[in-house]
DNA sequence: CACTTGACCTGTCCGC
DNA sequence: TGCGGACAGGTCAAGT
C-alpha cells in the first residue's frame, strides 16, 4: 500500500515518538512471515536496546538501535505502524481528535486481528505492527547489514534528494527501451518510492499514456515526467500522504492526498484539464491504470 | 540482460 | 442473504 510519502509520513512520526525508548519486550504473533529473526536473536540483540534513529530510503523504514542493530520494515500493501502511548493500546481521545474529525482515525484499540508484531517500550509504550494481507516484514539485523541486502544495493535513487538529477533518471529509464513507461516508473531499480498512485498522478501531469513504450518518449518528455514524479511525491507529503482503505500515519490516523489526486481513483469523474472528458480506468502491466485519455493520447502500437 | 506473468495473503465489493 | 470472482496502493521468483 504505502509509497514514498506514506512511508515518509510514518518515519516523520515515528522520528518524533520512539528516539530514547527502550525496548522491553516483543511478541510476535505471526511468524516466521512477519518477523523472521528467532527469539534468541530478539533477546540478545534487540531487548534492553534504546532507539537512536529512524530512517527511510525508497519504501523501507529502517529503525537504527543505540547497539549498532537495525529493524528493517517493509510495509508492503497493508502494513502498519502505529505507536500508543499505553501498552493496552487505547486510543488516546484527546490527542486522536487533535488532528481533525474522529474519522480520521482508521485503527481502534489494539491489538487487534492484524496485529502482527508487538514492541513493547519500558515507559509503557508500544510499537504495533499491523498487516492484513501478511506481505510485510521487519528483520532484525546489523546496521551494517541494511545496506548490503541485495534489494537495497540495487535500488534507484530517491527522487526527492537533491542530488537526483532528471538525468539520472533519464540515463536509467533509457535501459528500458522496448518498456511501457509506467511499468518502468514502478520499478524499484529505476526509480526509488513510486507506486501504483503516483505513477498515474505524474504520468498525468507530464501528459503521457501510461503504455508509451520508452523508446517512443523523448528527452524532453522525461525530463518533464521526473519533474512531475518530485512534484507529486513532495506535494503528497505535505498532505501526509494518501489513504484509500489501510494506510494510517504513526499516530494511526489517515493521509488526505487522495481528496488532490486529479485521476487515481477518480474514473467517471471529469479531467481537471479537460472537464467534457471523463478519467477512464484501463490495466497497464496488470495494474489498475487511471487516465484522462485527451490528455494522454494513445501511444505507437509497438 | 530485458521483459512479462503469476504468486504471496486477506478482506471487500459487485453482480447474479 | 449467499456465493463466486475480481480486485486491492508491492515486490519476487520464475518463465519466455
Amino acid at each position: 500500500m504505502p509509497e514514498l510519502p506514506e512511508v515518509e509520513t510514518v518515519r516523520r512520526g515515528l522520528a518524533s515518538l520512539l528516539p530514547g525508548r527502550k525496548v522491553q519486550t516483543v511478541e510476535v504473533l505471526e511468524s516466521p512471515r512477519s518477523f523472521p529473526n528467532s527469539p534468541e536473536q530478539t533477546d540478545q540483540f534487540l531487548l534492553g536496546q534504546t532507539v537512536k534513529e529512524v530512517r527511510r530510503r525508497a519504501k523501507v523504514l529502517i529503525i537504527d538501535m543505540e547497539n549498532e542493530y537495525s529493524l528493517v520494515v517493509h510495509l508492503k500493501m497493508t502494513g502498519q505502524l502505529v505507536f500508543r502511548q499505553t501498552s493496552t493500546g487505547q486510543v488516546n481521545l484527546s490527542s486522536d481528535f487533535a488532528g481533525g474529525h474522529p474519522s480520521d482515525s482508521l485503527v481502534g484499540s489494539l491489538p487487534d486481528r492484524s496485529t502482527r508484531v508487538r514492541i513493547d517500550f519500558d515507559d509503557g509504550s508500544t510499537l504495533f505492527f499491523n498487516d492484513q494481507r501478511k506481505f510485510g516484514w521487519i528483520k532484525l539485523m546489523p546496521t551494517v547489514a541494511v545496506d548490503m541486502i541485495p534489494f537495497m544495493q540495487k535500488l534507484g535513487p530517491e527522487p526527492l534528494e537533491e542530488t537526483t538529477t532528471a538525468r539520472h533518471f533519464v540515463e536509467r529509464v533509457r535501459r528500458r527501451q522496448k518498456s511501457m513507461i509506467k511499468p518502468v516508473i514502478l520499478d524499484q531499480q529505476v526509480i526509488a518510492g513510486v507506486g501504483n498512485i503516483y505513477a498515474d498522478e505524474s504520468l498525468w501531469a507530464a501528459q503521457i499514456h501510461p503504455e508509451t513504450r520508452v523508446q517512443h518518449l523523448t528527452d524532453e518528455q522525461l525530463n518533464t515526467l521526473f519533474t512531475e514524479i518530485v512534484k507529486v511525491l513532495a506535494l503528497s507529503i505535505e498532505k501526509g500522504g494518501s489513504t484509500d482503505r489501510n494506510y494510517v500515519n504513526a499516530e494511526g490516523k489517515k493521509g488526505s492526498y487522495l481528496s488532490f489526486a486529479k485521476v487515481f481513483r477518480r474514473q467517471g469523474k471529469p479531467c481537471l484539464r479537460h472537464p467534457e472528458q471523463e478519467i477512464i480506468k484501463l490495466k497497464v502491466g496488470g495494474r489498475g491504470t487511471h487516465i484522462c485519455p485527451v490528455c494522454q493520447t494513445a501511444p505507437p502500437l509497438d
